[in-house]
DNA sequence: TGCGGGGTTCCAGTGAGGGTAAGGTCAAGG
DNA sequence: CCTTGACCTTACCCTCACTGGAACCCCGCA
């Protein structure tokens, strides 16, 4: 199979399926024209990468999930501890996310987003605290 | 001011303030050896910059923020306008987040996580529906 | 023979800095 | 006067996971 096919049974370009066999993730034949041939194994192998990145695992947890994928002898429990730190990360992520978006909510409600130069929001970003109208006078 | 006094009042690193020079974020001035010299404007804009940054703007976002700071007469309609798509981009970031934790957390419930290779982790990521012990034969 | 639609390699760029080298400057201490 | 150590300077490549483009080759079809 050539690139293309592969590409779209993998939804995947075939830059990137190119970027894949740079790396060592893959290693397609070659056909006498040095058009890339794909077996049903890379075919798999791509499948599975196309899966485990859009669940956000790096490309280096992938390289490791593969390897572990294609070893009868794996321990479960490999697996399972890379994808318990990626869960952690994953939740720390959704955890900064949330903060950021706790604020930002706050400093929009405040703002009237009108024609007026008057802006919480800048207040907030250049560190001065409360807001203008109620804070009592720094006098 | 030298740069690694304004790196420790703002938080930043002396790096990423000459690299926000670079980008042109900055103009601090240049004493007779060459050395960046900060005036107290400066030290707001890259106060204003660590905040924003800490939200989450991207630096065109932050470069945006910063003109309409800088602009007495600016709407506060625009500032409200960047916080907004920012914030729907974020509200996109952490579905995301959430779908990919919630299909691992599926995932890794399964998985023994013992020494055996049986995975379901591996299984899921190589497209395989259900689990080998209560799916129905396929002969 | 020409054309369109594959394929190939190589080079550069993204965002937001980080690392390191090689060197200039400055104030304090011996 | 000289050295030491902390600070500053520029300049270059590295990160991550690709993406885009240029320039070229190859294959089937009218």
């Amino acid at each position: 199979m050539n690139i293309g096919d592969v590409a779209k049974r993998t939804n995947l370009r075939a830059k990137t399926i190119r970027y894949y066999e740079d790396i060592g993730l893959v290693k397609p034949l070659r056909d006498t024209n040095d058009y890339r041939v794909f077996r049903e194994s890379d075919l798999h192998k791509l499948t599975f990468l196309a899966r485990a990145r859009a669940l956000g695992f790096t490309i280096d947890d992938c390289r490791a999930l593969l390897t572990l994928y294609e070893d009868e002898t794996r321990a479960s429990s490999d697996v399972k501890e890379i994808t318990n730190k990626h869960l952690e990360e994953i939740e720390a992520k959704i955890v900064d996310l949330q903060a950021m978006h706790a604020t930002l909510t706050h400093l929009a409600k405040e703002c009237a987003g009108d024609h007026r130069p008057n802006c919480p929001i800048l207040e907030g970003l250049s560190g001065e605290e409360g807001n203008s109208s109620n804070a009592p006078d720094t006098k």
